[in-house]
DNA sequence: GCCTGAATTTAGCCATGGCTCATCTTATAC
DNA sequence: GTATAAGATGAGCCATGGCTAAATTCAGGC
């Protein structure tokens, strides 16, 4: 799932950030109603991606921080492609965020080499 | 909507090159069942981009055929953009039919420019 | 002209991901 | 200690996009 991909990344840029994962700011930061961003969460629960207690905050599972480590790692390199390649930092942003998803290992590789290659011009 | 494009593109595509644009084939090609690609041509019909009668072959209507040929022209693009930076065929084929959906015009162009200066080289 | 098999439609189910409105907890300010 | 406001849940709705099983229509072969 992308949004999967989302969720665990977010909570995890939330815990290193704000030191903790509440449901208000994965709604907003999200663009989400609360009761969205709880159900979701419960799915992510249900999958062993999260745990959380009623009125609690959230935490990743080792599952849970492998894959938003993956992700995290491969939206930076897509975002980071695409400044490379002269796109600016807005678009890049919104880009990378749909882009990140549906990439190949092939192709990021790809996208590294490009990345490499406008380093060192 | 993703899947929006996908459709209309290969009603298109199937107009081209079979003459029609049955529902079978439909489902064949995008890997679902038929009854699935026909709730799905009933929303294009609801919302403008195909015309249907029971049992017939499907028609884009003016609005169907521009965003197909929006749609094909984006996808060929990032397809010969996949190719270009080194990508193998069947990954840039994999690749391309997500990441077409999410490239905004900007990134388009960067694209373009990408191919351009390694046809030249 | 009818039989039969392929194509289509209908019915009914499910998961995901959205929403609003209402209720319930919890933490904090006093 | 309690009132209150913020945060979280619960209930109930909707659209999209998937499926299977069953019924219907249509076209080609005989
Ligand atoms: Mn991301
Ligand atoms: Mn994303
Ligand atoms: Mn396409
Ligand atoms: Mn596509």
């Amino acid at each position: 799932m992308e949004s999967t991909e989302d969720y665990v990344e977010l909570i995890d840029d939330l815990i290193r950030t704000q030191g903790e994962a509440r449901l208000v700011d994965l709604a907003e930061r999200l663009g989400v109603s609360q009761p969205t961003a709880g159900k979701t969460v419960a799915r992510l629960q249900r999958d062993g991606f999260v745990t959380s207690e009623p009125y609690r905050s959230i935490f990743l599972t080792e599952r849970g921080k492998s894959l938003a480590d993956a992700a995290r790692e491969r939206h930076d390199l897509v975002y980071r492609f695409l400044l490379a390649i002269g796109v600016s930092q807005d678009t890049a942003e919104r880009d990378s965020e749909g882009v990140e998803h549906h990439v190949s290992e092939e192709t990021l590789q790809a996208f590294q080499r490009i990345i490499n290659s406008s380093d060192k011009a």
